[in-house]
RNA sequence: GCCUGGGUAGCUCAGUCGGUAGAGCAACGCACUCGUAAUGCGUAGGUCAGGAGUUCGAUUCUCCUCCCAGGCUCCA
């Protein structure tokens, strides 16, 4: 028999006698790795340990605390999951359970239309521990799509998958699922147990057990809902005991950022029931908070270069008829409204009035590029079980600019969009962006294949000559011209889509924009659709979240809270406010009608910036303790005028609140 | 809109196998006057989400509605 060489990924080499399967080649590396091996990666094909390597090829051993280790674990646990649930519910059917970011899934009809409680997850982990205890060995085997259908003859869902691949070619999604047009495969556990999947697997269900199920939820089959409605279970799955409950923790953590949580402990907002559902109204500290967010946007716009107009709330239907919204949206749009000699519906759009702006007269190309700017409110109609605290609202509002230029300004224009995107956001502490260029949609777009193909070269350039790495979304932009969304990582490594740069091709044209060239002929302007918060309220949460509710100094609703130690004080706690007031920073006192130690508690859970306590060492001599947020240690007989200056450029230069990269 | 789970004081929650409710924190009052994360005592606070039904009696059981949470779908 031949001999077999295989590369290792150290660039190392190993040579055979005989043939050898992965695992094999796991053991002569050593027994620790052999031992815990779970799949093996050859020639860049994920594979089971128990596949034989091919002479020359390269091969590299996935253990568990690697992502691709997880990502196995996650899947293997998967299908013991689905195994438990057709042994607690004879005859259930499964769909699909594949692997999602720090988990996985499954999906289940169960008998007689049954459905999933929170109290069945117990019982279902109970009998995964039972079958992982029991050492089940993943055996793989390969068959025909004829074959797979006898196989999976009482699995509709299974049966449906095959079905799909063998007649189109559009499975990708399905491809996971272990299908190719011509070869089905498929993992058997027990006689009883077999499912049809790609793989691949660990080698026996004793390798799992750090996981735990999270939640059921309802699933729409093939993500369609007009189709049938499936239970899903939702868990997740780790290399060990501890990476799970580090994983659980990081989850607990990120609760305690929650900014429906932060809203109410911090007295920034409230969703009176009574306003209706996905409507905020927002109290004084959340307000001021809100007002410094505005007042920041409209001064980087002033000096920006934009002109600031503003449009009321509602409009006759003729309009969104024009900018082709009823056509397209009309399903999230507010119910119309019967008044005088017309139709009229809340805006859900700023954009068809600004062209409405653009078009009140004449316009030269001497005018262009003209930037709009608002912080215009509007109305949508979000689904109920859409809505989510401020992130998800139905009333909400937008800082929308809407730049009118001519194609050869459009480069300028993105590639100064992008600058002042980025500087406002890196304002507010976001520094870590990711760069997104949706292309055309070649089934749905208007416009010339010319002008998109100039906006977005144009867009492409602009991110290429900033030096930004961005990714491309093939057929991903919106029917009226391509677009760059720009996403930000928050202080616990979650990414949020901010802000867009979008080109649009349509709504000059619905609206008949013009302006009069240098050539004295009428040309069509392209206009720039930008949001940069894209809806303060959202911006806000996602801010509050960022900081877990210790918004920078500059923001932050109370920025001092003066105390002092005795009562006695309480004539130059006053003064010190009254100077630190008469500067302009947001101060308050309380006074000492209660032990000092239960103040300071107060004010720090109030996440305030900075506490002053003062004494009599401070009244003698002109001085407060400083206790600043995020410092344990207290400083005392700090002058007031240092402590003023100190402020002033804390808020002059927004510093970041300590703990926040 | 669909699936699952919820809604008890401002907040966090306990409780009622059907006999109209309780704690901690917060609020208010009094006392304490204290140098860096909870002083003590007291007071007040509830249509137990809303409506209908069963019952001698419903916060508790049933149904409907509203709202909230987690998903699905959707997000110009």
């Amino acid at each position: 028999m031949a001999g077999v060489t295989v590369r290792l990924p150290d660039g190392s080499s190993r040579d055979f006698d005989h043939e050898v399967t992965a695992r094999e080649v796991a053991e002569s590396i050593g027994p620790r790795l052999a031992k815990a091996a779970l799949v093996a990666v050859v020639d860049g094909h994920e594979v089971d340990l128990s596949v034989p390597v091919p002479d020359g090829s390269e091969v590299a051993i996935v253990t568990p605390d690697s992502d691709l280790g997880r990502e196995v674990l996650r899947h293997s646990t998967a299908h013991v999951m689905a195994q438990a649930v057709a042994r607690l519910w004879p005859g259930a059917h499964y769909a699909i359970g594949p692997v999602i970011a720090d988990g996985f899934y499954y999906d289940f009809e169960l008998p007689d239309d049954a459905r999933f409680t929170d109290g069945d997850l117990d019982r279902i982990s109970a009998t995964m521990r039972e079958i992982i205890s029991e050492d089940q060995p993943f055996v793989r085997t390969e068959l025909s799509p004829e074959e797979g259908l006898a196989l999976f003859a009482d699995q509709p869902f299974k049966q449906e998958i095959i079905e799909t691949v063998g007649a189109r070619e559009e499975a990708i999604d399905l491809e996971s699922e272990g299908v190719s047009s011509s070869v089905v495969s498929a993992y058997r556990n027990t006689p009883e147990f077999t499912d049809l999947c790609r793989g691949p697997h660990v080698p026996s269900t004793s390798r799992l057990g750090h996981f735990a199920l999270q939640r059921v939820a309802g699933a729409y089959w093939r993500g369609d809902e007009k189709r049938q409605q499936l239970q899903r279970i939702y868990g997740t799955a780790w290399e060990s005991d501890k990476a799970l409950a580090d994983y659980l923790h990081r989850l607990e953590e990120a609760e305690k950022r929650d900014h429906r949580k932060l809203g109410v402990e911090l007295d920034l907002f409230s969703f009176p029931p009574q306003l209706g559902g996905g409507l905020a109204v927002w109290h004084p500290k959340g307000g001021v908070a809100r007002k410094l967010m505005e007042d920041y946007s409209r001064e980087r716009h002033a000096t920006g270069g934009y002109e600031f107009v503003s449009t009321p709330h509602l409009a006759n239907a003729n309009l969104f008829e024009t900018s082709g919204h009823l056509g397209f949206y009309q399903d999230g749009m507010y119910p119309p409204m019967e008044m005088d000699n017309g139709t009229y519906y809340p805006k859900p759009m700023n954009c068809p009035m600004h062209c409405l702006i653009y078009a009140s007269r004449q316009r030269s190309y001497r005018e262009l590029p003209l930037r709009l700017f608002e912080l215009g409110t509007v109305y949508r109609y979000e689904r109920a079980g859409t809505l989510h605290g401020m992130m998800r609202i139905r009333g909400f509002t937008q800082d929308d600019s809407h730049i009118f230029c001519t194609e050869e300004q459009l480069p300028g224009e993105i590639a100064s969009l992008l600058e002042f995107v980025m500087s406002v956001l890196t304002a507010f502490g976001f520094s870590d962006f990711t760069f997104n260029l949706s292309t055309k949609d070649p089934k749905k777009y208007v416009g010339s294949d010319e002008i998109w193909e100039k906006a977005t070269d144009a867009l492409r350039h602009a991110l290429e000559s900033g030096g930004l790495t961005y990714k491309v979304k093939e057929g991903d932009a919106a029917f009226y011209g391509p677009k760059i969304d720009i996403d930000v990582r928050d202080a616990i490594g979650r990414t949020w889509q901010l802000s867009t740069i979008q080109c649009d091709f349509n709504q000059p044209e619905r609206f008949d924009l013009e302006y009069v060239g240098a050539d004295n002929a009428r040309h069509r302007p392209i206009m720039l659709h930008r949001a940069l918060f894209g809806s303060v309220e959202r911006f806000f949460a996602i801010l509050l979240e960022h900081y877990a509710g210790a918004l920078p100094t500059w923001l932050a609703p109370e920025q001092v809270r003066v105390l002092g130690v005795r009562d006695d004080h309480q004539e130059y706690v006053d003064q010190v406010a009254a100077r630190l007031a008469g500067a302009g920073f947001r101060v308050e006192v309380e006074a000492a009608d209660e032990p000092l130690g239960a103040r300071i508690r107060r004010a720090k859970l109030a996440k305030i910036p900075y506490i002053l306590v003062v004494g009599d060492d401070d009244v003698a001599q002109g001085t407060v303790g400083v206790n600043q947020r995020g410092s344990d240690k207290p400083e005392r007989g700090v002058p007031v005028d240092g402590f003023m200056a100190r402020l002033a450029s804390d808020v002059a230069d927004r510093v970041l609140p300590a703990g926040v990269a």
